[in-house]
DNA sequence: AGCGCCTCTACAATCGATTGCAGAGAATTT
DNA sequence: AAATTCTCTGCAATCGATTGTAGAGGCGCT
């Protein structure tokens, strides 16, 4: 009756208590392999597996098979508003698949994140979720390929052979950029992210062409790239920017932390946002819709972002699909931040 | 030269480059057995094995130990934004420690808390960190001591040999009420968290008592809990005071996010905030110093909350430390949700 | 009856690191 | 010089699940 080391169930356990050999017990268990065991003999054992509370032990079977039902995500700020409900939202769809999240978060160091990466993989992780990949030559993501282990990008773009998840950043900003345009804003500048990340350079494009189609100028200084994606950031550059533009009547920010600095910036110069000058965002974090003025801002659909990604990935892990980026379209979200130019302002010096 | 199959580095090619047996490179490679080993051998095996950038797999050495180098957290909602800086905090000081942090989300449902700490125990963490504990009877917390885990509750308390990390929620609130009595608020209403939570009884009766110690009425009614921390049960939990309390002139909620639901109630109710009633607030989320007006709150030292619980459970994994808990001081921040009650208002029929 | 085939089960090796134990030499003592 | 200790290294078992292979028994066929 008293078993003399009551550790937890192991399959030994299970076999002995159905009476048969282990390893026919780990057939009976397994739903690949229970057409090879009789059918009253895989009963005794699934009776006895679920009747003792039996559940194989990750550490003997990921040493065993390879995979560990691990998938490592790798993050700049797990409190990041962005890439938190992206993270929930991958967790909760590699959960449906027995996978778990082993979130690192190096920060926005390159080489702490190519660590990270080794250190996942001594933790045989299936694969990874990269959000913190750099535009080019990243240690993080070369290090994935080196080992061969399957990677899925998130709100970075990074190559080709690299699935990834994106939103079309160029799209956002020609939604934020033409609505300003209809609001009749004609002297607009760019808060830019910081240039090394994809997002950054693909706003910052995004923004150029829109502008261009709509034959409004870019003069040289109307483009000043933040050095970090943060509030204080976003201040110092807008700062500059409405020191060195003159008669500029809306700045399009390349993410919402960023148009809270220049928030800052407004108020600190004395101008009304949208009175004075208007204002948009991109990504509609939580709660930008309860500050003041609400902000206008570009929406991507960041849950989806997380299921796509991590379906895409496990996608990869079971059967090596294909690279193919996804592409999600943003929409533009319209609230206080944004409204006509003060009169007669828009059109200075433009005819 | 080519080796037939150039898997990862493993302990046994490590110690035939430095022609020794792997049991040697291993205790080499060990800073508890280094001193067995030969210091021309030892630094031979050193030496091959950074040569090689061998790393232990995590598997094996998990299987044979029984440790694991994971430690579990259980939260309600990954993107929570209060619990996502305890959960940055909390992992940085782990990593410290060679531990990597594995999140489960399991909501709010309790079954699937206890679920996940089955599947978190099969996957042989050394610990876990429970921020989703009830007040009472939570099955997780009864999982982890069925199976001897070593846990630690953050943001809950639970009972006495439980460990856990909180802030002084009954000061926090006696902290708000102190605060709007000194602007000359006599009736004040309080939007409850959760009953089942511990800090929905702790906030509630911090809030009793600071009343009574104030000798200021708490008339019945004058009390409701939302159902969930949520904005929309806030606002839900606000309307039905502004309906049922007749003169409030102020709202102490237990959390930020029913005191942004409590400003959609006053909004849709006419109110001014501060000018016809005072809102405060729990926790200092990110950004409620953005919203307008900005949100007089409470603020718990999330960052310290996070460390502490690690080095809590750290303690408790290497040495079986006692179950202290850790009861941190929170702090007001005042902003523009709090001001005098109209003239004559806040005495109104209290003499 | 004899043969082969098919179904089912058990055996044993394996994944990679750790660790108790034993033994080979060297160093020290008597 | 012999005996004893000490230092170091190798051997082999172990953690728990998976899986290739072999063999036992039952069935149908000629």
């Amino acid at each position: 009756m008293t078993t003399p080391t009551p550790r937890s169930v192991n399959l030994r356990r299970v076999a002995d208590e159905a009476g048969v050999h282990p390893s026919t017990a780990s057939r009976a268990l397994n739903p690949a392999t229970r057409h090879l065991v009789a059918a009253p003999a895989a009963g005794r054992v699934q009776e006895a597996a679920a009747r003792l509370g039996y559940r194989p032990d990750a550490a003997a079977m990921s040493l065993r098979t390879g995979r560990s039902r691990l998938v490592g995500a790798l993050v700049p700020g797990i409190a990041n508003p962005v890439f938190a409900p992206i993270l929930a939202a991958a967790a909760a769809a590699l959960a449906e698949d027995g996978h778990a999240l082993l979130v690192a978060d190096p920060g926005d160091d390159p080489e702490r994140a190519a660590e990270f990466v080794a250190e996942l993989a001594a933790r045989r992780v299936d694969g990874l979720l990269l959000a913190t990949v750099s535009l080019r030559d990243d240690p993080a993501l070369a290090a994935c390929l080196a080992r061969g282990l399957p990677a899925v990008l998130i709100n970075r773009s990074g190559g080709e052979g690299v699935p990834a998840v994106v939103s079309d950043d160029r799209a956002g900003m020609a939604l934020a950029v033409r609505h300003l345009a209809a609001l009749g804003h004609r002297r607009i500048a760019h808060v830019g992210g910081p240039a090394p990340l994809s997002t950054g350079l693909q706003r910052r494009e995004g923004f150029e062409e829109a502008m261009a189609a709509l034959g409004l100028p870019v003069p040289p200084g109307w483009v000043e790239a933040a050095t970090a994606y943060g509030r204080a950031e976003g201040e110092a550059a807008a700062s500059l920017l409405l020191a060195r533009c003159p008669g500029v009547t809306a700045l399009a920010c390349a993410n919402d932390l960023l148009a809270l600095g220049a928030y800052d910036a407004c108020r600190r110069a004395g101008l009304r946002i949208p009175a004075a000058i208007s204002v948009t965002g991109h990504n509609d974090m939580p709660l930008v819709d309860m500050i003041e003025p609400p902000l206008t801002t570009v929406r991507i659909p960041h849950e989806e972002m997380g299921r796509r990604a991590a379906r895409l990935l496990l996608d990869r892990i079971h059967q090596g699909a294909p690279a193919g980026a996804v592409v999600l379209a943003p929409t533009l979200v319209e609230r206080g931040s944004s409204g006509p130019p003060r009169a007669g302002e828009g059109d200075a010096g433009s005819l």
